[in-house]
DNA sequence: GCTAAATGTTGAT
DNA sequence: TCAACCTTTAGCT
């Protein structure tokens, strides 16, 4: 259940067990076995992380990982667990201090080996991602700038922003104080450039904390320590509740094949 | 204990 | 526009 933030915090988890080292690649499922096959024994040489997307390098063959709604990885120290339900592939390497790593993949929609001309094709048809250096957010607004479809709608679409999924949609919107109907065409420059800082701030504390926490810490509760689970959020997944700063309910749509959350006064059109 | 929904994308209709 | 993917969790009872 990933945004862009996880994505990249599992490909340092991966790193950090298995580059260098000799890696044993299976699929205890069966249905990457193939796939599995081609890696087992090879080294990590890699790991990256663009949107959504995950590659694991070994040698010229690429691991390709997208985890969809439910995937997930699990990860540990010493010896894996016994296999339990469906492991599409499992990784194990001696780990970085000599008492053993693993990796449990599950349930991911992409599972796959690829060459280097099928990675860069992937780059190409990825947008933006505000976790890497080299993202360019001028490209993303030269698309959102002729565009009429409604700016909710494009921080969505992987090929102009990725790594954006719903929460962060609905957080930086809020916090942007911009409606989600607004065409693209009618988000200003400033405007842009304003949305596109705090999209990297916010993913950049996702990388670090493993949460989406996007709401200031003067609103909430003054005690230390992480945010409260119910306090993490302006918007997302608070139908009905009062707006945290105008106490107007939040409201929830369909919107795009998802569900949009905003708030009606601080987010007027 | 059960059901519905979920931080996503693809491919069929 | 919708089903499929196939797991976890929140919210009920």
């Amino acid at each position: 259940m990933p945004e862009g933030h996880s994505v990249r915090r599992h490909a340092d988890e991966v790193r950090r067990r298995f580059a260098g080292l000799p890696v044993a690649a299976s699929s205890p499922q069966g249905r990457f076995a193939a796939g599995a096959a081609l890696l087992d024994g090879r080294p990590v040489s890699s790991t990256d992380a663009h949107g959504k997307h995950l590659l694991v390098g070994f040698g010229e063959r690429v691991l390709h990982v997208h985890l969809g709604l439910y995937g997930g990885w699990t990860f540990g120290e010493g010896d894996p667990p016994e296999v339990r339900g469906q492991v599409r592939l499992r990784l194990t390497g001696p780990g970085p201090g000599g008492e053993g790593a693993w990796a449990d993949l599950r349930a991911a929609t992409a599972c796959e080996v690829l060459a280097a001309h099928e990675v860069a094709a992937l780059h190409g048809r990825l947008g933006a991602d505000p976790l890497r250096a080299d993202a360019d957010p001028d490209a993303a607004y030269a698309v959102v700038s002729r565009s009429r479809t409604p700016l909710g709608a494009l921080l969505m679409r992987q090929d102009v922003v990725a790594g954006v999924g719903n929460v962060y949609r609905a957080e930086a919107l809020f916090r942007a104080g911009i409606d989600p109907h607004r065409p693209g065409r009618d988000v200003g420059a400033s405007q842009w450039a304003a949305l596109w800082d705090d999209l990297v701030l916010l993913l950049r504390a996702g990388v670090r904390s493993g949460r989406i926490v996007t709401t200031e810490r003067e609103d909430r509760d003054r005690r230390t320590g992480p945010a409260r689970r119910e306090d993490a959020h302006y918007v997302y997944k608070r139908t009905g509740l009062p707006c945290r700063r105008c106490a107007t309910p939040v409201v929830a749509e369909p919107f795009v094949a998802r569900t949009l959350y905003r708030c009606p006064t601080c987010q007027a059109a």
